[in-house]
RNA sequence: GCCGAAGUGGCGGAAUAGGCAGACGCAAGGGACUUAAAAUCCCUCGGUUGCAAGACCGUAUCGGUUCGAGUCCGAUCUCCGGCACCA
């Protein structure tokens, strides 16, 4: 078969007749399949695209003929570093490369043929579309979810610009491999931590990974504990926050993270200096660095004393840089005998270690004992179990206002502002008057200029262009200027599915009740890496604008499945630098797009991926190429035996069988078994064909018919052709998938092992509608069975129905 | 360090819900067709042992539960993914 010039045959005539465009009057029935749109990077599509796209388009298909109206969009992820990071390198400007990226490539996802709506296309450095990003950015402002405040972000001192942590490499630039610093700006964040608790409670509800939703869960990180007030001599106090109230009395220090507002106050005054540098110092010291477990702890005395609200005792006040100002209160206890941190740390300064913990067995324990056990050197509170004495140390200190029970998250507020040209520009002017004020909405979209100098120079580049940066105060009217940074792609991406079914609309974002009707996406598919952020992100986005009345749904999707990596032949990462890159387009080139699809289905398990091999793609041919020549022998065959005997039946089964199989294989995403079934009918006809050289059943042509049906949403122009060869005018696509007939699956007899003793030592056909106790009867009066029991005192006999007996003697 | 997932023939990978391990394919071997080769069609294909019927072993390792374990439980090893001073 020609596969170039059949693919040019069906993908013109899909087009002619609009096969695949979308009917929003069906939506009842609709299916919302989606796949994670692509960023446009300058190369063509790879392999992972199609692995991506390829096989989900078959989904797709799957759903459609199965009778629903599959709303299945594409569209870019236009904005972003590469393209910025690619113009700084060639002079081409981002817009210039991106939007010819987006022109090659929509030819090239065309060419896999697949059932893309275009009218539904989105493009986020689209004004039309980023207007509306920039519009979502007000609406959160307006909520209380976005708001500006100082914070460290990632600084590469030798490229002179900010890094988003994505561009972070284990401490180093991605681009130069210099060691990143912190360094403090004022940014723009939105305050996803208000949702902590939703997006981990909804978790449960999610048809996701589990995987997937443990990391979100981790991410998340919510614990429980309580915040504790220590008064210093001085007079100040401060809250710490502690998981572990129970060990209270074992206090015998405090430490405030180095940023922590009241390190200046409270440091007496020899203190001071040494104090400040301590400060300095870790200023200097690189975040990752920091964080480090494998650093060393230190710390600096601040001079102040503190006193333990449970038992009075005075304890000194350290400053150490292992304590981070952004978790809890940025202050914590410590108890050196019951955990591992605060035990390095007080051997280290010399500071007392005391058991108020021991195991509940009494058993001996070395310190530091973080284990759960009892209370003792604790006051009234000895004997109280671990979990007990949590909560009843807080409760005692809540009496004096001293203390509370506390939740606490590890996630902390999404930072979206980025020192960079390529993105969506912040709607926002700065107003020596008025403060920050919010650009108008109708005066969206704030237009990304084109004639703006990006090269890297420590400074958002919008900066540069006095035609962008000067504007009016829109609220006094005073000479201000725009904000210069902008948004994080993230942020884009946070609500494009939202777009798709209302891309259009130049009145808003997007039509409620419409957006009511197609979402929640029904399939998503793509890279497991967005687990933490995109997935995290877009549900977020969605419980915001529900709860400023814009849709009615809680979660964006509903079913999520991510596919594997596929990699070189030699097993490694698909890489230059390796030369193990497999070329979609040179192996479409010599075996057709469906060839290529459908090895991407069976060669691998699609959630886990694994090598390319190019004997895989030559089976998936050979494999076409029998079903091919099955169906020329179905359109020659004489179908007159009237005869419907046991090899018709068996071939019906078979055929019955496969449908079942695959349609829940395909629902499952199991595509590799859902092709080997395929096969399985395949090797069935064949040899049915065999036996039967001359005239031939009904049965047989009608099964060949349901294996082009089945295989169409794998190779659809392939399925197409083949239809047409068998005098089908219909597209397999506008024909229902094949439905099961139940009574061919049912046998007069199966065949089941014989075990005795667990030992399978006999197979024996055996008539299906017996029971339990007709099975043994029919199996004990076998000739062949009683020999194997001969005569020997049967102990007990386990039944399992169209499977096994087992006998036991 | 913590959390999670995985480990099955020479290879890619299958095994609803604890029930015949190795589906399907690749590679390999054999046969048919052919002057021959390719292609195609058919058969064999986990290991050890046996003339054979068969027997024994076998899902990373060790132990356990069960009539029965790739699947469940406990420990260990290896590889992969995520988090990484979160108090």
């Amino acid at each position: 078969m020609d596969y170039k010039k059949i693919e040019k045959k069906w993908q013109k005539k899909w087009k002619d007749e609009k096969a695949y465009k979308f009917d929003p009057e069906k939506v009842g029935e609709k299916k919302y399949v989606l796949e994670m749109f692509s960023y446009p990077s300058g190369a063509k599509l790879h392999v992972g695209h199609w692995y991506n796209y390829g096989p989900s388009d078959s989904y797709a298909r799957f759903k459609r003929m199965q009778g629903y109206e599959v709303f299945h969009p594409m569209g870019f992820d236009a904005f972003g570093l590469p393209a910025e990071n690619y113009a700084i390198k060639t002079g081409i400007h981002p817009k210039d490369s991106t939007f010819k990226n987006i022109k090659t490539m929509e030819k090239q996802l065309k060419a896999i043929g697949a059932t893309y709506d275009w009218n539904y296309e989105v493009i986020t450095a689209d004004s039309k579309y980023y207007r509306w990003t920039q519009w979502i950015f007000l609406q959160l402002l307006k909520a209380g979810l976005a708001y500006r405040k100082e914070a460290p972000v990632n600084w590469c001192p030798s490229c002179q610009t900010v890094l988003a942590n994505e561009q972070v490499k284990d401490g180093d630039c991605e681009r130069c491999g210099s060691v990143v610093v912190r360094k403090n700006l004022t940014q723009w964040f939105f305050k996803i931590t208000d949702y902590a608790d939703e997006l981990l409670a909804g978790l449960d509800g999610l048809d996701w990974p589990e995987k997937t939703k443990l990391m979100q869960k981790n991410w998340i990180g919510k614990s429980y504990g309580g915040e504790i007030e220590f008064t210093v001599l001085t007079g100040q106090s401060f809250k710490v926050f502690t998981t572990r109230a129970d060990t209270l009395f074992g206090v015998s220090y405090v430490v405030l993270a180095p940023e922590h507002p009241l390190v200046a106050k409270l440091t007496t005054p020899d203190r001071a200096a040494a104090v400040a540098a301590y400060v300095a110092d870790t200023g200097k010291v690189n975040e990752i660095e920091r964080l480090s477990t494998a650093r060393e702890k230190s710390g600096i005395f601040t001079g102040a004393y503190a006193i333990n609200p449970i038992n009075g005792r005075k304890v000194p006040v350290y400053i150490a840089d292992y304590v981070l100002a952004s978790y809890g209160t940025g202050a914590v206890m410590g108890v050196p005998s019951h955990d591992e941190r605060d035990f390095i740390f007080a051997k280290k300064y010399g500071l007392p270690i005391e058991r108020v913990v021991k195991s509940a067995d009494g058993s001996a324990d070395e310190l530091p004992y973080v284990e759960y056990g009892v209370n003792v050197n604790s006051g009234r509170f000895d004997g109280l179990t671990t979990d007990e004495a949590k909560i009843a140390i807080v409760q005692e200190l809540q009496k004096n206002g001293k203390g509370e029970l506390k939740t606490n998250y590890r996630l902390r507020d999404w930072l979206v502002s980025r020192q960079r040209y390529w993105g969506a520009p912040i709607p926002i002017i700065h107003c020596p008057h008025c403060g920050a004020v919010p650009v108008p909405e109708k005066d969206l979209p704030v237009l990304l200029p084109y004639n703006v100098d990006f090269t890297p120079d420590g400074k958002s580049p919008l900066l540069k262009s006095d035609e962008f940066m000067n504007v009016k105060c829109p609220v006094c009217g005073a000479p201000a200027k725009r904000e210069p940074d902008t948004l994080d792609t993230f942020v884009c991406s946070s609500w494009y599915f939202l777009r798709y079914p209302d891309n259009k609309n130049k009145k808003k974002a997007f039509d409620g009740d419409w957006i009511n009707k197609m979402l929640p996406v029904d399939k998503y598919i793509g890279g497991a890496e967005h687990a933490c952020m995109h997935l995290l992100y877009a549900r977020f986005f969605t419980k915001a604008l529900r709860d400023m009345g814009y849709l009615n749904f809680d979660e964006p999707f509903l079913s999520l499945v991510h596919q594997g990596l596929i990699l070189g032949p030699d097993g490694n990462k698909m890489s230059k630098s390796l030369g193990n890159v497999v070329s979609p387009d040179e192996t479409i080139k010599k075996y057709g797009s469906d060839a290529f699809r459908l090895y991407l289905m069976f060669g691998f398990s699609y959630i886990e991926g694994g090598p390319w091999s190019d004997k895989g793609i030559e089976s998936v041919v050979r494999f076409m190429e029998r079903v091919e020549r099955l169906a020329q022998k179905a359109a020659a065959a004489d179908l007159s035996k009237s005869d419907y005997g046991k090899e018709e039946k068996e071939l019906n089964y078979i055929r019955n069988s496969a449908i079942k199989s695959v349609t829940r294989d395909m629902e499952a995403f199991g595509f590799n078994t859902a092709v080997a079934r395929l096969m399985e009918l395949t090797n069935a006809l064949y040899a049915y064909d065999n036996r039967n050289p001359d005239i031939k059943h009904a049965v047989f042509k009608a099964a060949v018919k349901d294996l082009i049906l089945l295989m169409a949403p794998m190779t659809p122009h392939f399925a197409e052709e083949l239809n047409e060869s068998l005098g089908g005018t219909v597209s397999v696509f506008k024909q229902r998938y094949p439905v099961i007939d139940e009574s061919a699956l049912t046998l007069d007899e199966v065949e089941i092992a014989v075990q005795i003793n667990s030992r399978v030592k006999a197979k024996l056909n055996v008539p299906s509608a017996l029971d339990e106790n007709g099975v043994k009867e029919f199996a004990l009066s076998q000739p062949q069975i009683a020999a194997l029991v001969s005569g020997a005192e049967i102990k007990k006999i386990v039944v399992v129905p169209k499977r096994l007996i087992n006998i036991i003697l």
